[in-house]
DNA sequence: ATTCTTATCGGAAACGCTTCCATAAGAGCG
DNA sequence: CGCTCTTATGGAAGCGTTTCCGATAAGAAT
């Protein structure tokens, strides 16, 4: 069976090629007669438009690229998720590139993507470095761009971010409602300095400041900090027990390393919350899954991928010379075990 | 900045576009000055191809179409990974579909894969019905397609499958060695009958094969079934629980049930392995960090992931008429706590 | 009956690239 | 020095679409 292309159909229905392309792109001049033998001479022949060469005409890719910092990541894949289903809706698709937290595959993907010819590119978390992007944007097509809980200050890139520093503020006074006053933080890399201005690097801030609040220290001697990843949030907290003063609670920047700091604290013959109380950051799906429970700051995954595609399509639409959008989301407290005052025994 | 295209250059060069094409390519006839000449003028102007031309001549789409039945389930993911970092190293994109468990999509994908050319197709669990794979390759472009974890009697479609039988015997022997008698199994969706022929379908078999090697009774009473989900292993270890003779280990074919049960054991008060031993089937990432840790089958995620880019270009290479392949993989017990004898008291 | 609209359709160019084939210029040869 | 043979390069067709514009036919208007 060669590839049965347009002018195969358009003989079969004995119109010309034009005619084809008409109805399959439902225009609104052909006869009812004409269209319906078309649309039977697709069918007898199994006729599938080539979008490839449909794209070269059009110059448009009916597909956008997404780069993601690490695809085994469940907070990620949600956001995909969100961002497949609604490209779905729309009749694109997706090319999804994982760079498995290396810049140079970052930009190799870039690279692809933009020879890919994609109407659209979407970066998911760390990525793409701000240089790289940068440069892309600068020398060659300017596709719509649009972050995902990555910060750039790109012209034409737009930012979906969610409020870090709100959410930890949050999380924390939670802590400080159930109870807790010696409050600790397993927070993420250190910030400042050179280091990018992810979302997350405000979540110290939004500790700080519910501590403030309160009226309880948020001295350094109460926080650790560790990568983002599991393993590093059970050497945080085995850090924190080892300090004179026990924290009787501790807020973590993210779920998984809130996983590990559960585990070294089951390790340590520790319970939670009576002994030490947690709470995290993204509520990934595993987090509910645990024992017990943990509480954390629910971010609305689905709905940044969503979002992303609608601006992307905006963008698209809107042609050169739109503008940038940048938009933060709420975290919002998801109150599970792992954070309730031990004083009521919870069942 | 108009997009620039192989004319530009070849006028940028003074040259004509076959050879600015066959330095892109390459070629092995141009000369060095005239290659540097071409070179230095792709540079200056910031020249990229554009691979949507090329696929329309050359007739190969760079880029292979996959298409996963849950997107957010770690086990898939690790296999994308792999078959993503070996598509990169040949230059090639991605396109990623997530079906979400829904028939629908998976065919909406599969349409819309065909109608981008790809030249290969991976479809990883059960994203897509037999049937319409079939109908699909009998009466289109026959693409190479592999499939992971899904086994397919499709002429030319080539299954990478897991030994579920051999794994599932191994797990429960296991079980048997650890000193434990009553041994339940939680099982996948009801089997035989119309049913498709899942790998996972076997791990039944496997499961009755072990007890009935160890001279223990392998009846229906010790067998509940679920759905693959988390929420049907807790279901089904309730289930287990209230039946006349309570069960001393659990083998549970796939580590998202398994947790559900552990998440059960764990609401009524029982301990594991102490009360309960478990041993699960896949070896997703969040089963080493649970409490306590699971045992379970290790499963060569991103091998499979590899394994298919491999095969896939195998059979682009060779063209039509190729024979397809059948391979299984073997699954490794991965001993952790959870299963463990509980005479030894294990730190 | 003639002209003018209007609705419906076909011809053909173009999208950016690859590739086959022709061509021009040297090189080698008797 | 004319010839062939090689080597480096350019011309042009064509991949499967879309789309502009012109052609045709039918009916309306005169």
């Amino acid at each position: 069976m060669p590839k049965v292309t347009i002018k195969d159909v358009a003989a079969h229905a004995g119109v010309s090629v034009a005619t084809v392309s008409a109805v399959v792109n439902d225009a609104d001049w052909v006869t009812d007669a004409t269209r319906a033998r078309v649309r039977r001479a697709i069918a007898e022949l199994g006729y599938r438009p080539n979008r490839v060469a449909r794209s070269l005409k059009t110059k448009e890719a009916y597909a956008v690229g997404a780069i993601v910092s690490d695809i085994t990541n469940p907070f990620f894949t949600e956001v995909i998720r969100g961002l497949s289903h609604a490209l779905q809706e729309t009749d694109r698709n997706l090319f999804l590139c994982d760079a498995d937290h290396r810049f140079d595959l970052g930009d190799a993907h870039l690279d692809m993507l933009i020879e890919q010819q994609v109407d659209g590119l979407v970066i998911i978390g760390d990525s793409v470095r701000e240089a790289s992007l940068a440069s892309y944007l600068r020398r060659r097509s300017h596709v719509p761009v649009v972050a995902i809980e990555r910060d750039y200050t790109i012209d034409r890139v737009s930012c979906l971010l969610v409020d870090s520093e709100q959410g930890a503020y949050d999380a924390t006074t939670h802590l400080v409602e159930q109870g807790f006053r010696r409050i600790a933080l397993i927070a993420g890399p250190e910030e400042g300095a050179g280091s990018m201005t992810y979302g997350r690097a405000t979540r110290t801030a939004g500790w700080r400041r519910a501590l403030d609040n309160a009226g309880l220290p948020s001295s350094d001697d109460w926080v650790a900090r560790g990568t983002f990843r599991y393993e590093s949030g059970a050497t945080a907290m085995r850090d924190l027990l080892s300090r004179p003063e026990r924290p009787d609670a501790v807020f973590v920047a993210n779920d998984m390393m809130a996983l590990g700091a559960m585990h070294a604290l089951h390790q340590m013959g520790l319970r939670i919350p009576d002994d030490v109380a947690l709470i995290g950051f993204d509520d990934i799906p595993v987090s509910a899954l645990v024992a017990p429970p943990l509480s954390t700051m629910a971010m609305p995954k689905r709905r940044l991928g969503r979002a992303a595609h609608e601006l992307l399509r905006a963008h698209i639409e809107h042609g050169p010379g739109y503008d940038a959008v940048r938009r933060t989301f709420e975290a919002t407290l998801q109150v599970r075990s792992s954070s309730l005052a031990p004083a009521p025994v919870i069942s």
